[in-house]
DNA sequence: CACGAAAGCGAACAGTGTTCTCCAAGCAGG
DNA sequence: CCTGCTTGGAGAACACTGTTCGCTTTCGTG
């Protein structure tokens, strides 16, 4: 994604989605070479805490090439870090569902496990979570490629969230109405998942829930809730417990 | 604040703190640049939407100085944006606080409103609101200034909270047990409020509806409200009365 | 008025993202 | 085998950036 800078990469594989063309020597090095590109600015990016700062010729310098090089592999610094954004948000993804994954959890407890893998996950890659949050703005949002990820991500929770509803552990009727109207995009998710349902109901708590846990996390990661709270932890569990509290039974 | 660059500003002010000198004409000079020089690096920082790319030397095009004579104001580009911060601090808490002011109004739509003009705020100031989040970090936070304008803000809607405590409008009492502890940092604030009584339940409640309502405007200013409700102002109203629902009765 | 501190200028340095030209490989087909 | 052509990379260059240093002007205050 965003690759193919000067002349396009991948030469005629792009209009025929023919005979799946086994992947060449050079786009195996190629390949080699971008994962290599993204695991230096990775590291460079760790201490860093703030993606901002994050210099190509230091990626350069670290993998040994010419920062001019570099422009090979990515259109610009900011493709780069885009580029990066987008591992983050399949990385933060999976570590959801590995959280979801494991057998024999109630389901209200399967939620706040995974409320505390997403904070975790947070916690040990600060740099990667800035990231994510920088990209993308106020009004559309950013690119689709960006828009494709991001709603990758939303799927994990969604489809928990979703078996909870048709399981019924979930206090649907409860809210306050008319309930907000969910995009389209959205429901076609979770049309997709399974013809259980697609219920806005459950998009919508699911929005809440996911607001109530991210800004929690975002208030530790800058620095509030640790002003505030004594034990951050403690009060992580807690405030999941009351938030997922109102809404499964 | 975190002025005195190169020798000092304020040239005896310091130690005694005496007779309350009034300011010189210089003192009033200075002042009125560093106002100036502020209000042109807001005025840059304003289309940029992310704070990070605020240029030093265009700040300085824009008041008509050189780069170097910035340095006799802030003692470095940082500086500068964490003067930012802390201007952007007591605006959006003067914002809350106007909210709360408004006579005649029940307690939960008091919250409801200081919501609202919460996300107005943040929706009308968006780099300003990326500055206040990115400085910080999550182990011990920043500056003392810092934390000290960090609470300041918080003491806007903590004074609230414990009115609506006092008054008996909170449902003190429902929250699962035990609660987390506080840090006595904040009780401090909240004894100064008054003797109404010291209430750790109160700031636990306050951090988690904030928490929520926070996480909401993030995900907004972020473009991820928008990629899935479609009419976020309505979803965030929704949001905001089924957080403050389970707090107030 | 004269002194001295404050404020500003201008050059300089190191570092940045990005673009350009050029060159050495490696693969293609005759 | 040789000839092209595409690809990956080098290196110089440009326009920036933040920051420092020395010099000069300005202006308030003794």
């Amino acid at each position: 994604m965003t690759e193919t800078p000067d002349r396009g990469a991948q030469p005629e594989t792009s209009a025929s989605t023919g005979p799946e063309r086994a992947p060449s020597r050079r786009d195996r090095a190629r390949l080699a070479t971008t994962d290599e590109i993204k695991a230096a600015a990775r590291e460079l990016l760790a201490p860093a805490q703030e993606g901002s700062d994050l210099s190509l010729r230091a990626v350069a310098r670290e993998v040994g090439m010419t920062p001019s090089a570099i422009y090979r592999y990515f259109e610009s610094r900011h493709d780069l870090m885009e580029a990066l954004a987008l591992d983050a948000f399949d990385s933060v993804a999976a570590a959801l569902g590995e959280a979801a994954a494991v057998p024999d959890r109630a389901p209200l407890q399967r939620a706040v496990d995974m409320a505390h893998a997403y904070r975790a996950w947070c916690l040990r890659h600060p740099a990667e979570f800035a990231l994510i949050f920088r990209h993308g703005n106020v009004s559309g949002a950013g690119s689709p490629t960006w828009r494709e990820h991001l709603l990758g991500f939303y799927r994990v929770p969604l489809v928990i969230m979703l078996e909870d509803v048709a399981a019924g552990h979930v206090a649907l009727g409860t809210m306050a109405t008319p309930l907000p109207v969910v995009q389209p995009e959205i429901l076609e998710v979770a049309q997709a998942l399974g013809p259980d349902g697609v219920c806005p109901e459950a998009v919508v708590r699911l929005t809440q829930v996911w607001a109530s846990i991210h800004g929690f996390v975002c208030l530790e990661l800058f620095g509030h809730a640790g002003l505030i709270m004594g034990d951050v932890a403690e009060a992580f569990e807690h405030h999941v417990r009351t938030v997922l509290g109102t809404h499964y039974r």
